[in-house]
RNA sequence: GCGAGGGUAGUCAAGUGGUCAAAGACGUCAGACUCAAAAUCUGAUCCUUAGUGGUUCGCCGGUUCAAAUCCGGUCCCUCGCACCA
C-alpha cells in the first residue's frame, strides 16, 4: 500500500465523497508558501521541501495606506498597526529602486522585491502591473498623509530593507527603537550641516516622538528613546541591540499597554485586545491591506525563493465545524489517552483546531481531489483513516479483490454496513463480505501510537475523520503519545543531519534484547531520550551479569533451609507485585528497574546473609526469569532452558503473587540489619579504623516505654504531639521515675520522628520489640562483615562493658556502637 | 506572541506535602580478584562529624507544625502553532 496505489486512491476518493456528503468540505481564500518553480511547499524545520528557512513563520503584516498628494499609495507594512497614531514620518531607502505599480484599482509604490511578492499575494483579487520605477531618493523630502489624514514627511532611512515586507516603513520613534535612532541620525546630520536630500531643516528638527501607548500605571514619555539612551545605542547599524530593545518594548506594551487619548475611538483599549480588531477595521475601511511575509528568507529545494501565494478558492476540511468538534470531544473523553496531560489537553486542542487546507496543486504524488481537476489531496488529509484500509488491501494484493469492484458502494458496505450484496457476482460478493467481516473483527483501533509532534495536528485529524465518517462503535479507543529518541546533545535524528543508525545494524551490534531493555529503562515515554551507544552496551553487560549470576546461584552448594528463605520469598513477592502494578500502569522504566537492578541485589543480600537453599533459589530464579521475559525475551528463554524450565517461558502465565507466605517480620528484620550495617560502616569510615572489637548496646527499657507512650499519644490526636503535654504526662508514669531528668530531651528527639511515622514503621517497632534477642542472633553475621569480634549488651545491663559510655546514646531499634 | 512540557547532586534521571540528603544508572575514587590490564565484585562519592548535625532540588517571595513537591512572581531551555507526516 502506498499513497499512489490505485486501490488506496479509490479509498481516499470514497473518504472525500463522505466528507463532502457530510458538508465538511468548504472553499475559501488561503495564503500558503509557494515556490514559483515547484508549486506549494511545506515550510517546516525538518526541511522536507526546502533548502533554507525551516524555522520561518508566516507573519501577517498590516500594510497601512499612506498617500502621496496624487493619491498614490505608500503601503507601510507593520506588525504593530496600533502604533499608526504615533507616526511622525515615513522611511524610504534613498538608494533602493522602488516600483510604481497598479494594484487592484490603486497605484502603489513598493520595493522591487515586494512587487514580486504582491503579484502572488493578490492572486484572484485583481491585476498587479508594473507602471514605472523610481529611486527612493526621488520621494524623500516630500510629504504624505497617514490613514488618519495627518501630513508627515518622507525621510531617508538606510536601515530599510527592500527584501522585508513592502520596503516602505512608517516611523513611530516613541515606540520603535529603530525609528528613534534613525530620526536622531537624520536630525544630527542636518545639524552637522549635511543635507543631501534638500530636507526642510526646520520641519525635520521640529519632529518629536509622539507617545501613544501607556504601559503600566505611570505614563512614560518616549519609551523607545529612554530605552535607547539607557542601552547606549547610538547608531542604526547596531541592529542586534536594536532588535533587543524592540523586543523589550514590544513585550511590555503588548501585555500591559493601553492606547492613549489621541487614538480616537480606540483610546483606552488594551494593546493585546485591540490589535486584531484594529486591523480588521482598517482593512474594511480601505485604510490598509494584508501583506504576508516570512520571518526569515525561505529557499526552495530547487534554489528559488519561496513566496506566499494567495489561493482564491482553496478547499478545506472544516474541522472547525461545531457539531463535529463537539462529538469528537465527547468521544475523546471516553478514550484511553496517555500521557495524562494529553488526555487533559485533547479537548482544548480539538476546539482550537481549525479548518485545514486539504488539497494542493502541482506535481505531487497522491490522490486526485474529486471536486477539482489536477489538484492532489494533501498527504495528512488522506492518512488519517488509513488503518481501515488494511482490511481491504490484503485482498487486493492477493488478487481476490478486483480494483474495479472498489467503488463507493463497496466501501459503504465494508465500513458502514450499508447496502446488500444481493445480485452480486459470487466472487465479488464473497470478498466484499470477508472485508466487512475483517473490519468488524479488527475495528475499532485500540490504540494509535505517535510522537509528541502529532499532538496538535495529526491526532486531532485522526479522531475527527473517524468521527465524521465511521460509525460510533468504530471510533478509536486509545491514543499514546511518545517523545523522541534524539542524538546525543538532544538534536533530532534526521536523514540529512545524520545520527540515524539503521535498526538492523544496531541489533547486530548490541542485540535485540539490549535494545529493548535500553529503550524501556533509559527514559519514560513522555521524555526525550538521547541515544548513547555506550549506554546500550551497559545494558548488554547487565544482561550478561544476570545470566552469570543465575548460573552462580544455582551451582552453589545446597545449604538447606534457613530463616533467609522466608525473607527471600517475601521480598520476591513484594517485587513481583510492584512489577505487576508498574506493568499495568505502563511504567516500563520502573518495572525494568526492579527486575534488572533491584532483584539482583536482593539475591545478593540473600547469599550474603547466609541463604543457601537450592530449592528456594530455583523457585525464585524461575519467577525472576518470568519477569525478565517481557523485556529481554531471548535472554529469558535461554536461562529458562538452562534452569530446566518446561516449554517456552513466554507461554507461561504471569506468576501469581503469594501473599499468604509473605512474612512482614522477616522483611522488617532485614531492614533493621541493613540500617545497622550502614551505621557500622559509617562509624568505621569516619574513624578510619580497622576495628578489633565492636560492642553494640540495645536501648534501655524506659526508652521503649517513652516511645510507645508517644506513639499512643500521636494516635489519639490525629498525628500531632505537643511536646510540653507529652513531657508532663510522661513525668507521671511510675516506671519512668528514675529517668525524669532525661525525659524532656528524649521526647524532643523522638516526638518529631513519631509524628512522621507511617503505620508500617510503627509495625516495625512492634515486630522487633524483642530487639535484644534478634541482635544476639546477628552477631555472627556482623562479625563476619566487620572482620572482628562483635558483642551485644543492653544499656540496662549492670555488668556491661562500656569503655566510652556509648550505651546511653542507644535508642529503640538504634543500638549504640562502640568500636576500637 | 499563543499553547504545552521542563529546569533536582560530576552527568543522565526518579521523585506531586511528612518514610527526602533525595531511588537508580553512568562517571569518579578506594579496596578485592589478577603477574598486569579489562571484565567482575565490594565500598565511598553536598559539607561536617564516632553514626542522631548543617546547607541543598533555576531565582525571589508566600501558604503550612512540615515544601524538591502547593501558590504567586521571575529567568532560562524544549516542543507544537496548521498543506512534513
Amino acid at each position: 500500500m502506498s499513497t499512489i496505489s490505485d486501490g488506496y486512491n479509490r479509498f481516499i476518493t470514497w473518504q472525500f465523497h463522505k466528507l463532502h456528503q457530510r458538508k465538511l468540505l468548504i472553499t475559501k481564500p488561503h495564503h500558503a508558501p509557494f515556490c514559483p518553480n515547484c508549486g506549494p511547499v511545506a515550510v517546516d524545520s525538518s526541511m522536507t521541501d526546502i533548502a533554507q528557512g525551516g524555522g520561518a513563520e508566516t507573519q501577517e503584516f498590516t500594510a497601512l495606506k499612506f498617500r502621496l498628494k496624487d493619491g498614490t499609495v505608500l503601503p507601510a507594512a507593520t506588525l504593530r498597526p496600533e502604533t499608526v497614531f504615533g507616526v511622525t514620518n515615513m522611511w524610504l531607502h534613498p538608494d533602493v529602486e522602488y516600483v510604481k505599480a497598479s494594484v487592484l484599482d490603486e497605484t502603489w509604490i513598493v520595493s522591487r522585491e515586494a512587487f514580486e511578492k504582491l503579484r502572488y499575494q493578490m492572486d484572484g483579487r485583481g491585476e498587479v502591473k508594473e507602471l514605472d520605477t523610481l529611486k527612493g531618493a526621488r520621494l524623500i523630502g516630500s510629504t504624505c498623509t497617514t490613514p488618519m489624514g495627518r501630513e508627515v514627511p518622507i525621510l531617508p532611512g538606510t536601515f530599510v530593507d527592500p527584501k522585508v515586507a513592502t520596503g516602505v516603513v512608517m516611523s513611530v520613534p516613541a515606540h520603535a527603537p529603530f525609528d528613534w535612532v534613525a530620526l536622531k541620525d537624520v536630525q544630527n546630520e542636518l545639524s552637522s550641516g549635511k543635507n543631501p536630500y534638500g530636507l526642510d531643516e526646520n520641519m525635520v528638527r521640529s519632529i518629536v516622538p509622539i507617545t501613544m501607548i501607556q504601559a503600566g500605571s505611570e505614563l512614560v514619555e518616549d519609551p523607545a528613546g529612554i530605552l535607547c539612551t539607557r542601552m547606549g545605542i547610538e547608531s542604526q547599524s547596531e541592529a542586534d541591540r536594536l532588535d533587543e530593545a524592540t523586543k523589550i518594548i514590544y513585550k511590555n506594551e503588548f501585555h500591559s499597554g493601553a492606547l492613549m487619548d489621541l487614538c480616537q475611538e480606540y483610546s483606552g483599549l488594551k494593546v493585546s485586545k485591540i490589535k486584531e480588531t484594529l486591523r480588521v477595521d482598517f482593512i474594511e475601511k480601505g485604510l490598509a491591506d494584508l501583506f504576508f511575509e516570512f520571518s526569515e528568507p525561505v529557499i526552495c529545494r530547487c534554489g528559488n525563493g519561496v513566496v506566499i501565494k494567495r489561493i482564491p478558492d482553496q478547499w478545506f476540511i472544516s474541522y472547525s465545524d461545531p457539531d463535529l468538534t463537539r462529538r469528537t470531544k465527547e468521544h475523546a473523553a471516553t478514550m484511553d489517552i496517555y500521557p495524562e496531560e494529553y488526555m487533559r489537553d485533547i479537548g482544548p486542542v480539538l476546539d482550537w483546531f481549525g479548518d485545514r487546507a486539504c488539497i494542493r496543486k502541482g506535481s505531487w504524488l497522491g490522490t486526485e481531489f474529486p471536486y477539482k481537476k489536477d489538484w492532489i489531496i494533501e498527504p495528512i488529509s488522506d492518512s488519517t483513516l488509513y488503518p481501515s484500509y488494511y482490511m481491504v488491501s490484503k485482498y487486493l494484493n492477493e488478487g481476490t479483490l478486483e480494483l474495479e469492484w472498489m467503488d463507493d458502494a463497496f466501501f459503504d458496505h465494508v465500513f458502514l454496513g450499508k447496502g446488500d450484496l444481493e445480485g452480486m457476482e459470487e466472487r465479488r460478493r464473497e470478498v466484499t463480505r470477508r472485508c466487512r467481516e475483517d473490519f468488524l473483527y479488527w475495528y475499532p483501533l485500540d490504540i494509535n501510537l505517535g510522537g509528541k509532534e502529532h499532538k496538535t495536528v495529526h491526532f486531532p485529524v485522526f479522531l475527527m475523520n473517524h468521527v465524521a465518517i465511521m460509525e460510533p462503535e468504530h471510533w478509536p479507543r486509545g491514543l499514546f503519545v511518545h517523545w523522541w529518541v534524539t542524538m546525543s546533545g538532544g538534536d533530532k535524528i534526521s536523514k540529512t543531519k545524520g545520527g540515524a543508525e539503521p535498526i538492523p545494524d544496531a541489533i547486530r551490534e548490541y542485540g535485540v534484547d539490549a535494545m529493548r531493555l535500553y529503550y524501556c529503562h533509559v527514559g519514560s515515554a513522555n521524555m526525550d531520550v538521547e541515544w548513547q551507544k555506550d549506554t546500550v552496551s551497559h545494558y548488554r553487560a547487565r544482561m550478561r551479569r544476570i545470566y552469570e549470576q543465575i548460573d552462580d546461584l544455582l551451582s552453589m552448594e545446597d545449604g538447606g533451609p534457613s530463616s533467609m528463605d522466608s525473607w527471600l520469598r517475601s521480598m520476591m513477592g513484594v517485587r513481583l507485585s510492584e512489577v505487576t502494578e508498574m506493568l499495568e500502569q505502563g511504567s516500563l522504566r520502573e518495572a525494568s528497574n526492579i527486575i534488572y537492578f533491584t532483584i539482583p541485589s536482593d539475591l545478593k543480600w540473600y547469599i550474603r546473609r547466609g541463604g543457601r537453599s537450592q530449592s528456594t533459589l530455583r523457585e525464585m530464579t524461575g519467577m525472576w526469569v518470568q519477569m525478565l521475559q517481557p523485556f529481554t525475551p531471548h535472554l529469558a528463554e535461554e536461562i529458562w532452558e538452562r534452569i530446566g524450565g518446561k516449554g517456552l517461558v513466554s507461554t507461561h502465565p504471569w506468576p501469581i503473587i503469594d501473599r499468604e507466605n509473605t512474612s512482614i517480620s522477616s522483611l522488617k528484620v532485614e531492614e533493621y540489619v541493613i540500617k545497622l550495617l550502614e551505621d557500622l560502616n559509617r562509624v568505621k569510615k569516619i574513624t578510619d579504623m580497622e576495628p578489633k572489637r565492636i560492642i553494640l548496646y540495645t536501648s534501655s527499657e524506659w526508652k521503649w516505654t517513652v516511645l510507645e507512650k508517644l506513639m499512643d499519644m500521636s494516635d489519639g490526636s490525629d498525628g500531632r504531639i505537643n511536646p510540653g503535654d507529652a513531657i508532663k504526662s510522661l513525668m507521671g508514669v511510675e516506671d519512668l521515675g528514675a529517668y525524669r531528668k532525661l525525659i524532656p530531651k528524649l521526647v524532643g528527639r523522638l516526638s518529631k520522628d513519631v509524628v512522621k511515622m507511617r503505620p508500617e514503621e510503627r509495625e516495625r517497632y512492634r515486630l522487633l520489640r524483642d530487639e535484644m534477642e534478634r541482635l544476639q542472633g546477628l552477631t555472627t553475621f556482623f562479625s563476619t562483615e566487620m572482620g572482628c569480634e562483635v558483642r551485644v549488651f543492653s544499656q540496662d545491663d549492670e555488668g556491661k562493658d562500656d569503655p566510652m559510655g556509648k550505651s546511653k546514646a542507644s535508642l529503640p531499634l538504634k543500638p549504640a556502637i562502640f568500636m576500637e
